[in-house]
Formats: structure tokens, C-alpha cells, sequence
DNA sequence: TGACATATGGCACACTGTGACAAAAGGATG
DNA sequence: CATCCTTTTGTCACAGTGTGCCATATGTCA
């Protein structure tokens, strides 16, 4: 990796850091573009290189436990239960944020916190959901031999694992630390499996 | 009710219609406030007077579905285990759009029509529907005696109730006879039932 | 070093959304 | 109808987001 990319991914990573600290510091809409991008000393012309939008910012994560959810449930074996391989990849996302470096960590964190008394960026954060919901049902479609634009339990069974994901991650609000949340997370998981009839997933 | 007020709504509704009928001809991005207003012939500053945003648009229907439910609820029996009461709501709703005057139930569908190629206004939908979900959560936790920040059951309650609404509504994709939609939303509540585990929404 | 690709900054611009004030229309009263 | 008051509307100015375009600066490689 030359030193053009390596610099592009520490600007990137500073403008995500500077945006949000001041997105605490004295909340989302009050902060503008032109002083995120004097933060870093870039122009604000340049800070739309980087993130396509001011909202882009807070879904940082999402992109990137996108990815990670397709990798692990494309690790599945095919005849899995759909829901069993969703709920395995749930836990792919919160086995990759565990492991992530301190700094990684701590983004996550201020960007889960940000979300408090930000009803908007929650709204931002389930609209990017709802892309990644759209994304699953095709490869779960596919799998159950399907058709994604028709079959409803397709889409009902990647809207429960991604209602469990979000309230996992969203709840309890407040300040918490990484292992909190991601036993959190991981209780809810469980709280889930409890709730579903066995095999509902696997009807006609 | 006076002219004024007949006056206000009767604007309120040509506004919404053309401004519907103009994001399907040509799209909802390359439709300009400008272009709406010019439409039903006021200026740019009175239609942010009748719709906080461009997006509110889009929104129209949520904010009467959320009242809706959020009506149907209060009259359920505080004992009836809160997904019960829920699934009620929800067929509130159909029928409330069931039983919608035919304007109504051609803006319905225009506007469900309209979702089909615009992720963005899928977005915008879910993210309303995130709002929703919070009110609803509130309420729930209340019949419940628990802490909405804490407790994570109520909270899974709401999703999967709002999940089984949102894929009711939104598939199958393209267009479809009000009927035909009614009836798939009713499959799909049918379907959510048949999927959990009795007394599931009544653990500790 | 020179030549090339890519990243950046600056400028102009279109669009959304808001505050402030003046003009117009609705509604009540004599 | 004339008058007065209230609400609605339009105009103007403005802040902020986001994009296209072109010149400049910076890294990359021969």
C-alpha cells in the first residue's frame, strides 16, 4: 500500500474523528461542513471526496458491518435454518467490533453515544438499516429458492434479525462500556431465539 | 369549520397530489419545491408552510397510521399480552385504509407505488417508522411497568410488530389493487403469528 | 530529473429550508 | 358597506448542503 493511500485513509479517519467530536461537543445540526473541514484543514470542497454527505459520517459502521454480515452468512452452509445463519452473522458483527483496535473502539462508542437526543441520526442509522435489510433478503431469497420481490417470510425473517441487531446495539441509551454492550447485544440475541417457534423459518 | 380552514386543507391536498404525480413522472430528486409550488400556483415559501420539508411529503400517511395505532392501542384491555394488542393495532390500520374514501385510497397507493426505485424514500419511510416505534415502545413499557431505556423485550415487542407492518406494506413490490394489498397485509400479520412462540411477549 | 496520475482547492452554481417584514385575504362588528 | 383585527401569503435575504469544472499541487514511477 503506497503512501497516497495510506495518507487518503488518515484523512478519512480524521474527519471522521474531528466530525464527532464536535457533533458532542455542540450537536449534529449546529456543526457544518465548513467547520469539520477546518478542524482537519482541508477545503469543504475536499471533505465531500471523502464522505459523500454530512449524514455518510454516522454511518460509518454500517457500511462496514454490512460487509461483514455478507461475509459470514456467505460461510453458511446452504441447507441452515436462513434465520440460524442470520443470527451467526449478527455475532460476526459484534465478534468484529470486540476485537477492533482502541481507536476503532472508541469511534464506535461516541458514535453509538451521538445517537442519544439525536432522533434524526437514529432515523439515518434505521434508513441505512433498511438498505442492509434489502441486501440479506436477496441472498436469503436465493438460498430458500425464492423470489425476494414476492416471498414475505423472506423479508420477515431478515427484518427480525435486523430489529434484534438494532435493539441490541440501541438499547439500553446511555453512556455503557464496550463489554456492557456487547453483552447487551449478545442477550438479546439470545432473547430472540427464545421467542421464535422452532422451524418458523423453514415454512413453505 | 370555516372557509379558511376548508381553504388550508384543500391546498394541503393539491399541493400532495401534484407534488406525487410529479415524482412519478420525472422522479423524486429532479423535482423541485419550485416546480411543485409552481404546480398549484403559490410561492416556494408557502409550501415549506404546509410541509416542513420535501420529504414530509412522502410522509403523509405515517403520521395518520401512527395515530391510528397509537388510538387503537389505548383502547386494548392493559391485561391483553402487548403483541395481542399490537397485531390489533395493526389491522386498525388496515382497516382504516380500507375504509378510506377513494382519493385517499388512490394517493395510498400512488404513494406506495412511488417507493419502487427510491431506496432513499424507503429511507425516509423507515425512519418514520423508527419514530413510531419509539411512541409505541413508550406505551408498551408503560402497560408493562418496565424502564423503556432498559428493557429490551419491549423494545423487540415493537420491532417485530412494526417489521410485520413495514413487509406487509411493501411486498410484494409494484403496483397492486388496494384489495390486493389489504389482503397481503393481512397474510403477513397471519404469518408473524403463526411464527412465534405462544407467550412469548409475556417472559419476565 | 521529467512525465504522468491523482488529490486538492477555489469558484460558480442549484437546491432546501428559515427568519423577517410587508401586502393581501378572511372574518367579525357597527 | 366601512372598519378593524387576524391569519395567510409573497418577497427578500440568507445559511447550509452538495456538485461540476478547471487550475494547481502532490505522489508515483521511469
Amino acid at each position: 500500500m503506497g503512501l497516497r493511500e495510506r495518507k487518503k485513509e488518515k484523512t478519512r479517519l480524521a474527519i471522521l474523528d474531528a466530525a464527532v467530536d464536535l457533533f458532542l461537543e455542540q450537536g449534529y445540526e449546529s456543526t457544518t461542513v465548513e467547520q469539520i473541514a477546518g478542524a482537519v484543514e482541508i477545503s469543504p470542497r475536499t471533505f465531500f471526496r471523502y464522505f459523500t454527505s454530512k449524514d455518510h459520517l454516522v454511518l460509518w459502521f454500517h457500511e462496514h458491518g454490512e460487509e461483514i454480515m455478507l461475509e459470514a452468512l456467505a460461510d453458511r452452509p446452504g441447507d441452515e435454518p436462513p434465520f440460524t445463519s442470520l443470527m451467526h452473522a449478527m455475532r460476526a458483527v459484534v465478534a468484529d467490533v470486540e476485537s477492533s483496535t482502541p481507536a476503532d473502539a472508541e469511534r464506535f462508542l461516541k458514535l453509538r453515544k451521538l445517537l442519544d437526543g439525536h432522533p434524526h441520526l437514529v432515523g439515518l442509522s434505521v434508513a441505512r438499516g433498511a438498505e442492509t435489510e434489502r441486501r440479506l433478503a436477496e441472498v436469503i431469497a436465493d438460498r430458500r429458492g425464492v423470489d425476494p420481490d414476492v416471498d414475505q417470510l423472506t423479508h420477515l425473517i431478515v427484518a427480525f434479525a435486523m430489529s434484534t441487531m438494532r435493539v441490541g446495539f440501541e438499547c439500553p441509551r446511555r453512556e455503557g462500556t464496550m463489554s456492557e454492550v456487547m453483552h447487551r447485544m449478545t442477550e438479546t440475541i439470545e432473547l430472540t431465539e427464545r421467542s421464535l417457534r422452532p422451524g418458523w423459518d423453514l415454512q413453505h
